[in-house]
RNA sequence: CGGGGCGUGGCGCAGUCCGGUAGCGCACCUGCUUUGGGAGCAGGGUGUCGGAGGUUCGAAUCCUCUCGCCCCGACCA
């Protein structure tokens, strides 16, 4: 630590990766494209996946757990499945000392060891639905990688799930994205648009591919969770097949869904600033820490005492709070590691303050600083938390909105993108179109809202008539 | 896979053009003074100069080969 982070305005990417580093979040792993996330960085992606379990348990899923080998076989039973995901596919060929018989493939995703499960575990209507998460690591092997946006070797979350109809399916489907949406904003206080993707964006085997995107500091978006239909194409790969009410052998119709610890580099790139990381206190490791100042051995004592009362009592009323006990540093250093951590509260005890019986509170977002009776710090600081949970999300969405232009000129659109910021225009709905979009603009169709925009018009490209309005914009 | 940059104490770098005792800052250790926004002084330890060959009396420096990483562009959560 005791660095600086590049100004955002300087070099946005370093920006990124200097408080990645600096917050001790990640650092890179011996293995290109691979990292190590670090003990700071893991309780983070901890306070997210518990967050996120329990929400998925809430709707009735279960976890389990699938390998990580998958026969190479299985990945080319879907076609298009094959397709998209061979090329970034890690595959073992040896093991034992052998050259194994049939090649294994490193999860790049799990459907097809899953569904070939669900296959031998599904006879009748009455086995339906099956409704299963896993946590797990999965390879892609990519060939540009940046910490946590894009890693060799990533976490996530992954749901899998078989249905009798296709109308379950696609409420499944849909009411996944949603659980995403309130996770992404009300977690982690990043808004999102939620829609559908393009054909061209849809995930390799499914039939309708959903999404929420999130607008970074940059103006590019990030897919930040997906959830996806895929119809009963995986069922038929895998003879996953029941028989249904009335005798008839049917299909089942499936769904998946994922969040991963790419997630966390949205919360880095949503939130942080020139000092560094800002969490918010939801999710955040520490809440609030507490930064002793002394001089003498007596005030050093008095000012302990205060600070470990303090906590315990923070504590019990359900704040993470932690005192940073250091001797080795002054209180700026502390300050300014912390503030590079991105905790929310600062709460400074110094002799002044024991003798007054009072603390100075210091908000990491506003940079607010103010002394304030202890017993009122006691009892107004979870809300405070609360207060800065929603700061950090109004603050995001207002960002967010003043960056996101309506528009129906192609000249006005490339500026944008270009400048940084969502277009919300019309297409005509078409692969050509989006094609050329990307060639000229670099930006893509992030996402099709279900509602807003839907009104008739004329595709930004082409002229052609456009049933309604889409996000375009550079991403991630 | 194309373009660019870089490998030298733990970290960040200088030294390489023009070969001649391997240096600086930070960090670390000890001591004293300090502590309300990244402390000061004194003392101390730290290197197969990414690797392999070669040229030379002598190579971090020159030559050949090689490995790795980072950044920017085409694909992806």
């Amino acid at each position: 630590m005791a660095q600086k982070v590049t100004p955002m305005s300087e070099d946005y990417s370093r920006w990124y990766t200097d408080v990645v580093q600096m917050a001790e979040l990640a650092d890179y792993a011996p293995v290109k494209g691979c990292m190590v996330i670090r003990p700071y960085g893991f309780a983070l992606w901890e306070n997210m996946r518990d967050h996120l379990d329990r929400m998925i348990k809430e709707t009735g899923h279960v976890n389990a757990y699938f390998p990580a080998l998958i026969p190479e076989s299985f990945m080319k039973k879907e076609a298009e499945h094959v397709e998209g995901f061979a090329p970034e596919c890690a595959v073992v060929t040896h093991g034992g000392g052998k050259k194994l018989e049939e090649p294994l493939v490193l999860r790049p995703t799990s459907e097809t060891i899953i569904y070939h499960m669900y296959a031998k575990w599904v006879m009748s209507y009455r086995d339906l639905p099956i409704l299963i998460n896993q946590w797990a690591n999965v390879f892609r092997w990519e060939l540009r990688p940046r910490l946590f946006l894009r890693t060799l070797e990533f976490l996530w979350q992954e749901g899998h799930t078989a249905h009798a109809t296709y109308e379950e399916a696609e409420e499944e489907t849909l009411k996944m994205l949603e659980v995403y949406r309130v996770f992404a904003e009300e977690v982690l206080a990043i808004p999102v648009y939620p829609g559908a993707k393009s054909d061209s964006e849809r995930f390799a085997g499914a039939l309708r591919t959903y999404c929420i995107e999130a607008m970074m500091q940059d103006g590019k978006a990030l897919q930040a969770g997906t959830s996806h239909n895929l119809g009963q194409n995986f069922a038929k790969a895998f003879d996953l097949v029941f028989q249904d009410k009335d005798g008839e052998t049917r299909h089942a119709w499936n769904t998946s869904w994922g969040v991963s610890t790419r997630m966390v580099g949205a919360v880095v790139m949503m939130h942080g600033d020139d000092n560094g990381l800002i969490l918010p206190p939801r999710i955040a490791p520490i809440q609030a820490v507490i930064v002793p100042i002394y001089s003498s051995d007596e005030d050093r004592a008095a000012v302990f005492q205060a600070a470990e009362t303090l906590k315990k009592r923070l504590a019990s009323a359900g704040v993470r709070v932690h005192i940073d006990a250091r001797d080795q540093h002054k209180p700026g250093w502390k300050f300014a590691e912390w503030e590079q951590k991105g905790v929310p509260l600062r709460i400074e005890i110094g002799p002044k303050d024991v003798a007054k019986s009072q603390v100075v509170l210091a908000r990491r977002d506003t940079k607010e600083k103010a002394p304030i009776p202890t017993e009122e710090a006691i009892a107004l600081l979870p809300g405070k938390l609360g207060e800065i949970q929603g700061d950090l999300f109004e603050r995001a969405r207002k960002f967010r909105d003043e960056h996101t232009h309506v528009v129906d000129d192609y000249e006005d659109l490339k500026k944008i993108v270009e400048k940084g910021g969502f277009a919300f225009a019309h297409w005509d709905g078409t692969r050509e179109t989006e094609a050329a979009i990307k060639e000229e603009t670099k930006a893509t169709i992030r996402c099709i809202p279900f509602e807003e925009g839907a009104e008739p018009g004329r595709c930004v490209r082409s002229g052609n008539p456009s049933k309604q309005r889409v996000y375009i914009a550079r991403a991630y």
